[in-house]
DNA sequence: GGTTAGGATTCG
């Protein structure tokens, strides 16, 4: 018999031949000698019997040592196996998830999956009669809340036995809830519709769980925050209700919330992360619940009970007239009408129809207006009607979504914003998501963590780094024609760090060089050992940059100059100014610049709302002042922002003037994607006011320091100039932010280009680096195609630290 | 410790 089932509570290696030695997984290598050999592990994944081609059925599981010494390796814990045959058969019957097991008569051959899993570099091969599992089964767990036979069998226990403090929660199984009493239950779903607002007070979630006792119950949640409701992904999920009241309903049992209810929702697949997903902060969550949630994946995975099958696809299977699920990022979103919001999406794959192309008044769009083409072939449009707008309205560029019963509709003449010459455009496909919840019917964001948009991120990764994507579009002899000055000057700190870089990318290419790099087809992802023969702008300073992640325009941070000639201009004007109504105005006294020089007393406007609220610090309107003034204010107050004048009205300053100053940190808005204005701010649901909220407040589109610099790389085969920008943050290890406001940034970068290429070194003086080059095509300043490289995914080992006390001097 | 909803499409 290959699989043998230990008497209970007996540990594993009881009734285990004598003459077989155990060997630690971790120790096993592809030239192990596997005679009269064990190992010993649990099981941590159990997969399904698979029927191959000979007839011959397989299973695969994953073993991972349980008694491992400190001293061991954490790595190459888990290991695969691959049963073939009968022991397939019998292990599928005998052995669930979580059992610890004795292997024998195995062979060990090398893994081919070790990138995807990140397990044990071997697996283990396990057929023919040699072949044996030992399996111990622990004792069922003590089950003192259920109330009858029946229940023992399908409830579920978690308590602690060492601190009667901690609450002890009894789980009951849904085939014995009982009307009108107040529960605790998991289950798995089976159906769920997003919360959506009731005709009450509260937001309604409704589903419907199952549990291996195989009956589907329906729940309804009432609650008025959405976090307090389940957080459902998809089918298959696990719920954890606790205070459930039971109640019949059309002649079946179904479960409404009841006072202190709160629930916990898990991932449903074999093998994932067993994270509660909840906006708790305190929840109970012990080894009990653990167990449950991998004892429901198990017997959900088993297919004894049929959940419904996932109607999630990727773009590229969108049939037409299809109703399915959607995991996506959002690129951006713009309203149509009050009752229609279109988002723009992408999930990396290409949808065989082509889009409709839906046209939007100018200006309202939330996000880039526009996309590589490359990138365009990808983006589908979706158009979400009535309820759905209002959760669209939440929604930000960046998000990644799960979008529930989409509608893919071809030649749709009636959609709005369309041009009279698309309607004929029957071939055309728009992506429609219906007013209502009939059938789940919803937008779900989902947290970066899950595994869904891990994958999706690897996928739109992988993208960008084999296409031109809008980044890559800009223009490098901007290098060239910079003339800016900072508030603060970078500061050569001399001491050359032995210094180098490291990829810290996943790409399985090997090294080339660089005449080998200039030789291939642009798209391209290469590795480079190389030299930095000189780069570009040698004033550090001038690498920042001003970006609009909307328009994609690069400017050059106005130099002091400009900003206080702006800043005299605005003091001049003069006249009566009424305040806003929803302002109080005062006065401010600025200290004199020299010592006995005499205070000036500038006007300021505060938010009276704030004002009331004990927060006037926290954001001011100053009109009147010079840029040194401001700077000297800035110091005191979180955020000032620069008014004045015009028409009787309160404005604000030229655009080319910081708007916003928060101590060192200065703020710019974007001339073409801004439409500003002097608002009250509501600091309602805020927790701190930062340049982003002011922002928003004020109608401007906030711009981002950016770092931009040109290299020249060198190796023994040729030189290259390549860009270093989309991941300089990463190279350098410091935020193009810091870097505006703070010397020690900038004094990174300084000490790290110093060490890199020193000024006055010969190139053996100059460290060899590792690099991950992309190369793409772009337009340069004369509309010319050409191919272009930036360094990506690389970042310098040793950040050049604060040099080495030179001693006493 | 009240009310809401109680799955079930196609409109634009």
């Amino acid at each position: 018999m290959p699989v043998c089932v230990l008497s209970e509570g007996a540990g594993p290696g009881a009734q285990v031949p004598a003459h077989l030695t155990r060997i630690p997984i971790p120790h096993i290598t592809i030239s192990t000698d596997c005679s009269n050999k064990t190992v010993k592990g649990k099981v941590v994944r159990k997969g399904r019997l698979v029927s191959s081609v000979f007839d011959e059925v397989t299973l695969k599981a994953v073993i991972q040592e349980e008694d491992s010494q400190p001293s061991s390796s954490s790595q190459n814990l888990s290991i695969s196996a691959v049963l073939f045959g009968a022991l397939a058969k019998d292990f599928n019957k005998a052995v669930n998830e979580g059992d610890v097991v004795v292997a024998s008569g195995f062979t060990v051959e090398k893994s081919g999956s070790v990138h995807e899993d990140r397990l044990h570099p071997c697996k283990l091969l396990l057929s023919g009669d040699d072949a044996c599992f030992y399996v111990s089964r622990p004792p069922p767990p003590p089950d003192p809340g259920s109330r009858s036979a029946k229940g023992r069998s399908t409830a579920h226990t978690a308590e602690d036995s060492t601190k009667a403090k901690v609450p002890k929660y009894t789980y009951v199984g849904l085939d014995e809830l009982e009307p009108g009493s107040v529960v605790n239950v998991y289950g798995v779903v089976v159906f769920f519709k997003q919360p959506f607002k009731s005709r009450g007070t509260d937001f309604c979630s409704i589903l419907k769980i199952t549990d291996k006792s195989n009956q589907k119950i329906g729940c309804t949640i009432f609650r008025q925050n959405l976090e307090d409701h389940p957080k459902i992904f998809q089918i298959g999920d696990i719920v954890r209700m606790h205070r459930v009241k039971a109640q019949f309903f059309n002649n079946a049992i179904t479960l409404v919330n009841t006072f202190g209810f709160s629930v916990v929702t898990f991932d449903g697949v074999v093998g994932n992360a067993v994270e509660p997903r909840t906006s708790s902060r305190s929840f109970h969550f012990d080894q009990d619940d653990h167990r449950i949630v991998e004892e429901l994946r198990s017997w959900a995975a088993d297919g004894q009970t049929i959940l419904p099958p996932t109607s999630t696809i990727p773009l590229s299977a969108v049939q037409p007239r299809a109703y399915f699920d959607l995991t996506c990022q959002l690129l951006s979103k713009a309203p149509i009408d009050t009752t229609c919001t279109l988002l723009k999406v992408w999930d990396g794959t290409r949808c065989p129809q082509t889009m409709l192309d839906v046209i939007v008044e100018p200006n309202v769009t939330e996000g880039p207006t526009s996309f590589s083409k490359e990138k365009e072939k990808l983006i589908a449009n979706v158009l979400v009607y009535d309820n759905h707008v209002h959760v669209a309205g939440q929604l930000k560029p960046g998000d990644f979504l799960r979008i529930f019963n989409l509608r893919a509709i071809l030649g749709s003449s009636q959609v709005p914003g369309l041009t009279s010459s698309q309607s004929e455009a029957t071939d055309h496909l728009a992506l429609h998501l219906h007013g209502g919840t009939a059938y789940g019917r919803g937008i779900r964001v989902l947290p970066e963590n899950s595994p869904d948009v891990q994958k999706l991120k690897r996928t739109l990764d992988a993208l960008s780094e084999n296409n031109v994507d809008e980044f890559c579009e800009l223009n490098d002899s901007e290098l060239l024609r910079i003339s800016i000055t900072l508030p603060n000057s970078m500061e050569l700190n001399g001491e050359a760090v032995k210094c180098s870089t490291e990829r810290r990318c996943l790409h399985d290419v090997q090294p080339v060089n660089l005449a080998k790099v200039k030789q291939s087809d642009p798209g391209r992802i290469h590795h480079v050992r190389v030299q930095l023969r000189s780069y570009e702008p040698s004033r550090l300073y001038q690498s920042l940059k001003l970006y609009c992640s909307k328009c994609t325009l690069m400017e050059e941070i106005p130099d002091d100059e400009l900003i206080a000639a702006l800043f005299s201009d605005a003091s001049k004007d003069s006249g009566p100014c009424s305040p806003p109504p929803w302002s109080l105005s005062g006065q401010v006294s600025v200290p004199g610049e020299a010592q006995g020089s005499a205070n000036r007393a500038l006007t300021v406007y505060m938010s009276s709302q704030l004002l009331s609220e004990g927060k006037f610090k926290d954001l001011l309107f100053l009109m009147g002042s010079t840029l040194e003034e401001m700077c000297r204010l800035a110091t005191g107050y979180q955020n000032i922002v620069p008014v004045r004048p015009a028409g009787g009205q309160l404005t604000l300053l030229d655009l080319s003037a910081p708007f916003l100053f928060r101590g060192r940190r200065r703020y710019y808005g974007c001339k073409r994607c801004s439409e500003a204005s002097v608002k009250e701010l509501s600091a309602k649901g805020v927790e701190a006011i930062d340049q982003k909220v002011v922002a928003e407040a004020l109608g401007i589109q906030l711009l981002q320091f950016v770092l931009l610099m040109k290299l020249e790389l060198q190796d023994e085969s040729d030189t290259l100039d390549v860009l270093l920008w989309r991941d300089a943050e990463k190279f350098f290890g410091v935020t193009a932010d810091d870097v505006a406001a703070d010397q020690e940034a900038q004094s990174v970068i300084h000490r790290t280009m110093d060490t890199l290429c020193p000024p006055e070194g010969s190139a053996a003086d100059r460290p060899w680096l590792d690099l991950c080059l992309q190369s793409y095509r772009a337009e340069d300043n004369k509309g010319r195609n050409r191919t272009c490289y930036q360094i990506v995914h690389t970042s310098v080992t040793k950040p050049a630290s604060t040099p080495p006390d030179p001693g006493p001097t």
